[in-house]
RNA sequence: GGGCGGGUAGCUCAGUACGGACAGAGCACCGGCCUCCUAAGUCGGCGGUCGUGGGUUCAAAUCCCACCCCGCCCGCCA
C-alpha cells in the first residue's frame, strides 16, 4: 500500500471514525468543526481531539465524561491505521496509530515515490514568476542583499515541486541615477578592463565616483546656502559634507591608485552632475552613445552577480531590462491609460497617483487587509521634468510579467512595502482587479552588522563572496581537521558544499520578518541546527546503508517498537503536509526546521539502536528500510532549499 | 503624527494564520559517552514575569483593546 500523503491518510480515518461515533453517541448534536490537532507529546498519541470541551458547553457535562462516552461508541472494526482511541487529561480524545501498518505505509510510500515522495502537486498548476534579488548594477552583492536569492530560490523550488510552472526573474534597474554615475565614472577612466572579478572592480569606481561627485555637489550647495545667510541650511549640509568627507577619506586609504585617478579626471570636469544628468537623460531616451555605454557597464556587473549566484546554484530564466521596458513605450502606454483615471491628477505639472481614492471608490481596504484608518499616501509618477519614477516603470514591468504568468510572487525587502501596495492598488485602478490578487509581495528584512551599519554607498559592506570564500576556508579547516585520511579533492568538495550549505541555510531559516543580524559565528555554523548537522546525518545515513550492502529484503515493520523509530516514522509521514504549508503560506524556514528535526530524531535513533546488527534480521531489514527513508526525506527537503546532499562526508 | 514589521531562556531563534495538555530548539556554561553502522554526533544538568496592563474564554505566547521599547517606510530616490 502507498499513499501520496501518509499522515493525512491517517488523518481522515480518525476524522470518519470519530465522527460516526460523535453520531453515535449525540444523535442530536451537529458539530460543524471535527479540527483535529497533533498532541504535544507521543504519549498523547499521533492525533487528538479536544471537541469535548465545546461540546461540555452545550450539553453541560464535563468533558471528560463526554470523551468516555464517545470513546465507548467507536467501531473498532473501522480501524486500520488506528490501533486505539482513549479518553485522556481533563476531555481530549486521544489516538494512537497502529504502527505495524503506520510504519509500512510511510516507509513503502516515500521508497516507491522516491525524489518525489513529499511533493504534493496542486490540482490546478499556474505560471508563477518569481522575481528576486534584482540589485542595480553598481557593486558586488552583499550580505544584506544575499538574503533574496536565497529566501527567492528556495521559492521557486517548492513552487515547482509543487506542480506550477516557475519562471526566475532578475530585473535590471540600469534606468535610475545611480547607474549613470557609475558609468560617469567609468568612462572618465578610460573605460579600462577589469581587474579581478568585475562587480568588484567597478564597485570601487562606483563607490568613488559616487562620493566625489557628492562631495561636488553639496559644496556648490554650500555656497548658495551661505549667500542666502540660511544659517540652518548651512549647518545641515556641513554635516552632510563632513560624512562624505570622512567616507573620501576612507576610500584614499583603501583604493589609493584609484582614488587618486578618479580624482584626477572628476576635478577637471566642471559640472559632473550635468554630465551624469545628461547621460541618464540620453539613456531614457535611447540615445545610442549612452545606451552603449551603460549596457556595457552594466552587463560587465551582472556578470560579477551571474558568477556569485552560479556557486549557490541560483539560476535565472529571464534577465529583464527596465531599460527595455522604456524604450518599447511600454511605460508610456501605461501612463496614458493612467492619466484617463479618476485617480490621476496633475498637481504643478507633476503627475500623482491617488491611492487613497482608489481604495475609497473601490472599497479595497477590507480585500487588502487594510485597515478602516490606513492611509496610503500618494504616488508620484511623473516628475516635473517629464521624466518616469522607479515604481511608474514597475507597474509597466507588472503588467508585462503578467503577460506571462498568472501569479507573480515579488522577494523584495520590507522597506519597500508602501511602494509595493501602491502598485497593487494601482493594478486595481488600471481594472486589473484578478491580477491584483495574484501579486504578492514577499518582503524580507534587513541583514544588519553589528557595530556599524551597513551603506552600500559610502562602500561598507561585507560581501556575498567573502561570506562564501570565508565560509568554505572554516569548511575546510573543518574538514581537515575531522578527516585528514580523506583526498585533497575530497575535501575541497566537501569544504565547497558545506560552506556554502551553511550559508544557504542560515539565510533560508530565520523567518522573512525578523532581522538577521550578521556574525561569522552565526552563519558558519557547523553544529547542530545547520546546513552541516544535516547532510552530515544524510551522509550517515548513505554510509549504514553501504556497510549493510543488502537491500532490506523482509522488514518486518511491526517490530519497529522502540518510540524513537516511530517518531522518525511519524517525523517522514508528516513531511507532505509540511511541504503543502510551506509552499502555499510562503515559508521556505519550514524546510529548514523539518529537515533538522528529522536529522535529530534519526541521529538519537542511530547512537541508541543498531541497524545492521540488529536481530532478528526482519527488525534489521526494518530499520534499513527507515534508514533509507530518512535519507531520502532528508534529501527531498534539502533541494527544496537548495542544498546538497552529500552521500560521503 | 500616521502606517508596517518585531519584542518568548544570558545570546540567536521555533511556536502566533486556525486558542488546547507541563512554552520548545540551538549557542554559551557544567558533567558523562568512541575495542560498537561517520563524535560535524549523543546523554544529562543549568536556564523563562512569552514587552506591560486590561478584556474575551472551560482554556491565551496565540484573539480583542490600550500603552511601552526597537527597526523600517511615509521623496519630483530606488
Amino acid at each position: 500500500m502507498v499513499s501520496e500523503n501518509p499522515f493525512a491518510a491517517l488523518q481522515t480515518e480518525v476524522q470518519n471514525v470519530l465522527e460516526k461515533a460523535l453520531k453515535k453517541a449525540f444523535p442530536a448534536i451537529l458539530v460543524r468543526d471535527l479540527a483535529l490537532e497533533k498532541p504535544p507529546n507521543p504519549e498523547f498519541g499521533q492525533l487528538a481531539s479536544s471537541l469535548c470541551f465545546e461540546l461540555a458547553k452545550q450539553i453541560g457535562e464535563k468533558p471528560i465524561a463526554l470523551a468516555k462516552r464517545i470513546v465507548k461508541a467507536v467501531n473498532k472494526s473501522e480501524f486500520s491505521l488506528i490501533e486505539t482511541a482513549a479518553p485522556a487529561g481533563s476531555g481530549y480524545i486521544n489516538f494512537h496509530a497502529n504502527f505495524a501498518r503506520f510504519s509500512a505505509l510511510t516507509i513503502n510510500s516515500a521508497s516507491q515515490l522516491g525524489t518525489e515522495y513529499g511533493f504534493i502537486k496542486v490540482a490546478k498548476p499556474l505560471k508563477i514568476i518569481v522575481e528576486h534579488t534584482s540589485a542595480n548594477p553598481l557593486h558586488p552583492l552583499h550580505i544584506g542583499q544575499a538574503r533574496n536569492p536565497m529566501l527567492g530560490d528556495a521559492l521557486a523550488r517548492m513552487f515547482k515541486a509543487r506542480g506550477h510552472e516557475v519562471f526566475r526573474h532578475y530585473y535590471i534597474d540600469d534606468v535610475g541615477r545611480q547607474t549613470s554615475v557609475i558609468t560617469y565614472g567609468y568612462e572618465k577612466l578610460g573605460q579600462p578592463k577589469p581587474e579581478g572579478k568585475p562587480d568588484h572592480f567597478l564597485g570601487k569606481i562606483y563607490t568613488i565616483t559616487s562620493c566625489l561627485v557628492e562631495i561636488n555637489r553639496l559644496k556648490k550647495e554650500l555656497e548658495r546656502a551661505k549667500a542666502l545667510k540660511a544659517d540652518e541650511e548651512v549647518t545641515k549640509i556641513n554635516r552632510e559634507l563632513d560624512d562624505w568627507v570622512s567616507v573620501a577619506a576612507e576610500l584614499k586609504d583603501r583604493f589609493p591608485e584609484l582614488f587618486e585617478n578618479l580624482l584626477e579626471k572628476i576635478s577637471k570636469d566642471k559640472n559632473p552632475e550635468d554630465a551624469i544628468n545628461k547621460l541618464n537623460r540620453g539613456y531614457e531616451e535611447g540615445n545610442a552613445k549612452a545606451k552603449r555605454l551603460i549596457r556595457k557597464v552594466s552587463e560587465l556587473c551582472l556578470q560579477g552577480f551571474k558568477d556569485t549566484l552560479s556557486r549557490v546554484d541560483v539560476f535565472y530564466d529571464s534577465w529583464d531590462w527596465e531599460s527595455d521596458l522604456v524604450w518599447s513605450n511600454r511605460v508610456a502606454e501605461v501612463l496614458q491609460r493612467l492619466k484617463t483615471m479618476p485617480y490621476v491628477f496633475s498637481l504643478g505639472g507633476v503627475l500623482e497617483f491617488d491611492a487613497e481614492k482608489v481604495l475609497r471608490e473601490l472599497d479595497l481596504r477590507k480585500k487588502l487587509g487594510l485597515k478602516e484608518d490606513h492611509e496610503v499616501s500618494p504616488l508620484t509618477l511623473v516628475r516635473a521634468d517629464g521624466t518616469t519614477l522607479y515604481t511608474t516603470r514597475d507597474i509597466a514591468y507588472t503588467l508585462w510579467k503578467f503577460e506571462k504568468a498568472d501569479r507573480l510572487v515579488n522577494v523584495i525587502g520590507m522597506e519597500q512595502t508602501l511602494a509595493q501596495l501602491q502598485l497593487k492598488i494601482a493594478l486595481h485602478a488600471l481594472g486589473y482587479g484578478k491580477h491584483a490578487d495574484n501579486f504578492f509581495h514577499f518582503a524580507y528584512n534587513l541583514v544588519t552588522l553589528p557595530g556599524y551599519k551597513m551603506s552600500s554607498r559610502r562602500g561598507r559592506f561585507i560581501t556575498f563572496d567573502e561570506v562564501m570564500d570565508e565560509a568554505v576556508k572554516r569548511a575546510y579547516e573543518e574538514v581537515s581537521k575531522r578527516s585528514p585520511q580523506l583526498s585533497e579533492k575530497e575535501k575541497q568538495e566537501i569544504a565547497d558544499f558545506v560552506g556554502i550549505g551553511a550559508v544557504r541555510y542560515a539565510l533560508v531559516e530565520v523567518d522573512p520578518s525578523k532581522p538577521v543580524e550578521f556574525t561569522w559565528d552565526r552563519v558558519l555554523n557547523f553544529e547542530k541546527n545547520s546546513a552541516p548537522y544535516i547532510q552530515y546525518t544524510h551522509a550517515r545515513a548513505c554510509s549504514i546503508l553501504r556497510k549493510a550492502a543488502r537491500k532490506p529484503k523482509k522488514p518486518a515493520y511491526e517490530l519497529l517498537g522502540e518510540k524513537l523509530e516511530h517518531e522518525i516514522i511519524l517525523a517522514l509521514a508528516i513531511f507532505p503536509d509540511t511541504f503543502i504549508e510551506a509552499s502555499e503560506f510562503l515559508k521556505p524556514s519550514l524546510i529548514a526546521d523539518f529537515a533538522n528535526a528529522v536529522s535529530d530524531k534519526f541521529n538519537t535513533f542511530y547512537n541508541a539502536l543498531p541497524v545492521i546488527k540488529a536481530e532478528p534480521q526482519g527488525l534489521s531489514d526494518a530499520r534499513l528500510a527507515l534508514t533509507d527513508a530518512v535519507r531520502l526525506v532528508l534529501r527531498n527537503a534539502l533541494n527544496l532549499i537548495g542544498i546538497f546532499a552529500p552521500e560521503k562526508m
